[in-house]
DNA sequence: CGGAGGATTGATGCTGTTCAAGCGTAGTGG
DNA sequence: CCACTACGCTTGAACAGCATCAATCCTCCG
């Protein structure tokens, strides 16, 4: 079973189906891909044999924030959320993650975070321990997650700008530009911006009110700046978002 | 193996001095614990000879957001803020280096955020490429130091959920019991929590005013919670502080 | 058709911001 | 030695942005 990185482009040029349904359709094809973004192919085939498949559903759990951690994962299709809960309930979405992302790469103890599935996923699991003794092995290899790790923690660092210091119209806006640019990283663009979390783990991420999401995103259609379809959103005032998510 | 046990062991024994101005104080006098508190002896010492030690006065920069990253930093004493700025000129502090913190250690190109002196400082610079050098050809190092980066990126998310979803008095509240944990870490542990950054810098980190961070601090006071004295503060009502500070 | 889950919209209110004034202490220079 | 300034901090009053509470709508699906 060999992974293609074509695969990525192909998707591009995929049309662009009209969806009439809340659906995650697009994330269901980029299946495959997931190691390749993230590593150069020889490294990649040096972890394929150590891993199994998992599959989840819509609403799954992967793993559990304190949970000891004895796998590591990598997204190969779908969309999960990451987050912490407090005592009282509230609920902090550090992230989303998408085909090629790990999970659980810091290779602690115990997970940071949970995970659960936002649609239909599968994703590569590796015995953490087998590994890291890998890992241990390959300086280049070691170096590579290092630095994956390196840019999670710089986006980690842009979201506390984003909670610390953004009105909720900027927080939109940087979140919907970031995904935009996410999916093109993982070689999907497209003209709808397809949202597969709800309102309520959006505003969970942003540090709002579902509320509070909804409004905005209404308003910001009503003024022109996107356009509201089902499933997603359409980017239309490019100009205007760029200056709302500046930074 | 914990990186941190026989250190932290050793030097939290050390007398506590009481303090009676605003000064630094004590960062000084920590000098010299820098690797140790967050590498093994034998690591250290390989480490050692790489270093030059550069110094800095209150108010300097060591390294600015964006700018070629081409050194390493673990700080030997002092303290610093880590912050990011929007065009617009509203900060966000994402952090402070206190004594044993590595700066820079996630091996990008550039540096993430800017970092500059609340005090006078002295810290071990390495350069970049040959730090990178010395840690690819030692599994052992290298491992350790993702494990660091891995408890980076969980403190970033415990920040995340923090701005996001915690009020003033609880930001607060955790700001001061989770900098008197890693006070206690680095081995110094004291009646008085010396607060080395001023209240806009503690605005900037927690995503609030100069003024809710002084109201708040004020009333915790008058209601007996904390004690606020010249360059501190007292935590008294531990109880009610860490339900507060909870997570 | 009817129910469930998600999203939207409106009315009201609170938390934290903004604007503004005043205080205390350290440092400086006459 | 004291006046004067600078800086950091505190406090007050008015305001705004976002939260809260509540009702309604929409779409999917059994």
């Amino acid at each position: 079973m060999s992974i293609h990185s074509s695969l990525a482009a192909a998707t591009t040029k995929l049309p662009i189906p009209v969806l009439s349904t809340y659906s995650v359709g697009h994330f269901e094809k980029l299946r495959l891909i997931s190691l390749s973004t993230a590593l150069p192919l020889a490294e990649r085939d040096t972890l394929e044999p150590l891993s199994r498949r998992v599959s989840l559903d819509r609403k799954e759990n992967l793993f559990r924030q304190d949970e000891p951690a004895g796998s590591v994962y990598n997204v190969s299709s779908g969309a999960l959320r990451l987050y912490r809960i407090l005592p009282d309930g509230r609920r902090q979405v550090t992230g989303f993650a998408f085909p090629g992302d790990f999970l659980g790469l810091s290779l602690l103890d115990r997970f940071n975070v949970s995970a659960d599935a936002l649609g239909p996923v599968t994703a590569c699991r590796f015995d953490r321990r087998a590994f890291m003794e890998l890992v241990r092995s390959q300086p280049n290899l070691m170096m590579h997650l290092h630095e994956i790790t390196g840019h999670e923690l710089s986006r980690a660092k842009d979201m506390m700008v984003l909670l610390g210091r953004r009105t909720a119209d900027e927080k939109i806006a940087a979140f919907l530009m970031g995904l935009r640019a996410r999916y093109a990283q993982i070689g999907w663009s497209a003209v709808t911006l397809e949202l597969p979390m709800n309102r309520l783990d959006i505003a969970d991420h942003l540090g709002l009110t579902i509320e509070t999401v909804s409004r905005t995103l209404s308003r910001l259609d009503r003024e022109g700046c996107i356009l509201i379809v089902p499933g997603g959103v359409r980017l239309v005032d490019h100009a205007r978002l760029d200056r709302l998510s500046a930074h």
